[in-house]
DNA sequence: GTCTATAATTTGATAGAC
DNA sequence: GTCTATCAAATTATAGAC
């Protein structure tokens, strides 16, 4: 992956966590980075391709922020919030949706290779979850556990983008501190 | 509202649902209904008339058909479980997201008064929610509850789409039965 | 790698006949 | 209300020069 590479994936990235797949263009991309159309498609042939590389991106971004679960747990610091604020910084510091979140929205109109990279992003989300809630001790439910934690960040970002107000967000994870009590 | 219109707005709801605001053209929904897109324009003038006659719509029928949360309260069932069986039905019928949940992950990239309708959705279903909770007796935590419970089922929506794998979803909402330990 | 130029199609929208 | 016809702009994508 090229600088150039990078900063195309950039600037689709916020683009579609603004909108969505189809809110942009090739030429909105070209604008935002600097160059004509013909460029970007140089290295993304098509929407296709530039649509799965961006999921792909922000997916490998995303885990890779996280670092590893058992690592958290061991410096004393709990994964659940770590995760929980790598949601929340998303939401106040990009302004914007989770991406997968809003092609995982669209999903029944997408090609197939994007719907491909943004299952993705929610299987290994759903695994780093499973790894967290194991090593706090949910030895039975964590894959549950896990899959509720996923899906209510999801909810909550949107509930909260739609409100156009935060505290919908904070209300609504409020709800993950109940799973503790579940151990 | 006319019963042609009715059928334009029936045809937009589901291509939002699918695909999301950018995924349909005028065009689609004229072939859809079996008109021309001049008559589309003749009755919804622009795009954004139809995105929000299109919301409205379909929080208007959403709502209605949850019916009175103390009516259903009083016939000696649960309400918040009617709310669940409304999602989970519009997920495995219609096979799509919520109509506003979609248009909330996209947000951003909307014109104002499709925002306006679809923060509208939010607004009555929290407060049906609210209510719903109240009957129940949760006094103290109702409007959170609320609140938590849209969002959950929003994104166990997004979870379950993108995994193509209902199980996500019904694994998800197993959290709300925390909520009631709460009371 | 990036550009100019352009093709082929689609899009939202309007004018005016019926 | 619906149609034909049309428009101007935008879209994805390609060919070929530099």
């Amino acid at each position: 992956m090229t600088k150039r590479e990078t900063t195309i994936l950039q600037a689709a990235e916020a683009m579609v966590r603004q909108g969505g797949y189809n809110s942009f263009s090739f030429r909105d991309i070209a604008t935002e980075v600097g160059i004509k159309s013909a460029s970007v498609h140089y290295h993304f042939p098509t929407k296709e391709d530039l649509g799965a590389a961006v999921a792909q991106y922000y997916t490998d971004k995303f885990i890779d922020a996280l670092g590893d679960p058992n690592d958290i747990h061991s410096s004393g610091k709990n994964p659940i919030e770590s995760y929980i604020a790598a949601f929340r910084a998303a939401l106040i510091e990009d302004k914007g949706m989770c991406l997968c979140g809003v092609l995982g929205a669209e999903a029944d109109a997408l090609p197939e290779s994007v719907i491909a990279a943004t299952r993705m992003f929610f299987v290994r989300n759903i695994e780093w979850l499973e790894r967290a809630y194991l090593c706090l001790g949910h030895t039975e439910n964590s894959k549950a556990a896990a899959i509720q934690t996923v899906s209510l960040l999801e909810g909550a970002m949107i509930t909260s983008g739609a409100m156009t107000d935060i505290s919908y967000f904070d209300a609504s994870i409020e709800l993950l501190k109940l799973i503790d009590i579940r151990v």
